[in-house]
DNA sequence: AAGACACGCAACCGCAAACAA
DNA sequence: ATTGTTTGCGGTTGCGTGTCT
């Protein structure tokens, strides 16, 4: 894999396709077509956030990006001792299951934690294990939690790991994901959640699914097309009910990114 | 001061599951 | 029931930067 180290624009000034996709670090400007579309009219789907907004870029880049970066929920400051431990227990009874541990951890994404596991506390614990392993035995249990777990969560979920029920218990909803709309009915060509039809539709339902099926009870039930549905704060300190008509919404989520995201305070 | 090395992080890839047509 | 599309996940790579020699 060879990834352009440059900003994407350079990238994407070297493609004679003009639709070509851009790849490699995002630059600012990017970055804020990303928040500025995905604030104002939320996510249908990925790929057509990407043409939306403007981006030459996957989908799938944009959704990595939004979740790993953007978004207003996550943490900024680094990761705490009492955060560590958590990682280390969620990781030794569900092994590599990056997305379920960031889902117990508000403000922390699974790329974060995988990233923090591999760079600092598993080349932490094989040293212990090496070193336990030099006294003796019997060190395995703590040094390599779920085994090869740390080599390969895919494969050895099958083989290894004991942690037996390799069911996880539900976990609740946390990131915001949100389906939004404007109030016009989803101005220009945005595809309206609530109409049903859209795929915005399977695609938030999706994203509640995976978030849990938290009953949220300010869901309402979708069909109200001049809301904005904030879902599932419940981990952070947003109110856990937001349910706003729309022009006071974006102000209220505006403060809310503004606050949690200074680099988008020229929006503001 | 300069080069080598190690580390952390952002982002890509491939695969599998979910969903829609 | 089948096929195509989209999303989500975990593993891996490689750049940028800090630290050491």
């Amino acid at each position: 894999m060879v990834r352009k180290p440059i900003h994407a624009d350079d990238a994407g000034a070297k493609s004679t396709e003009a639709s070509k996709e851009r790849k490699g670090l995002w630059s600012p400007e990017e970055d804020e077509r990303l928040f500025t579309h995905i604030t104002y009219h939320g996510v249908s789907t990925w790929s057509s956030v990407a043409q939306l907004a403007g981006l030459r870029r996957s989908g799938k880049s944009c959704r990595l990006r939004w979740l790993n970066y953007l978004r207003p929920d996550l943490k900024k400051e680094p990761i705490s001792k009492r955060e560590e431990e958590t990682i280390i227990s969620l990781q030794q009874s569900l092994g590599n299951r990056w997305s379920t541990i960031a889902a117990r951890m508000p403000g922390r994404t699974d790329n974060e934690i995988k990233n923090y596991w591999n760079s600092r506390i598993r080349k932490r614990l094989n040293a212990a294990a090496s070193r336990a392993a030099g006294c003796g035995d019997g060190g395995d249990s703590a040094a390599e939690p779920s085994g090869a777990a740390a080599a390969g969560g895919k494969e050895d979920s099958a083989n290894a790991a004991p942690p037996p029920a390799a069911q996880p218990t539900p976990i609740p909803a946390r990131f915001p994901v949100f389906g939004c709309q404007l109030p016009d009915g989803a101005g220009g060509g945005i595809s309206s959640p609530g109409s049903g039809k859209s795929p915005q539709s399977s695609t938030t339902a999706s994203m509640r699914q995976n978030a849990g099926d938290e009953s949220d009870a300010s869901d309402g039930g979708g069909g109200d097309s001049d809301m904005v549905h904030f879902l599932s704060f419940d981990d952070l300190d947003y109110p856990g009910d937001l349910l706003i008509d729309v022009p006071g919404a974006m102000d209220a989520w505006e403060s809310q990114l503004c606050y949690a995201n200074p680099m988008m305070s020229s929006l503001c």
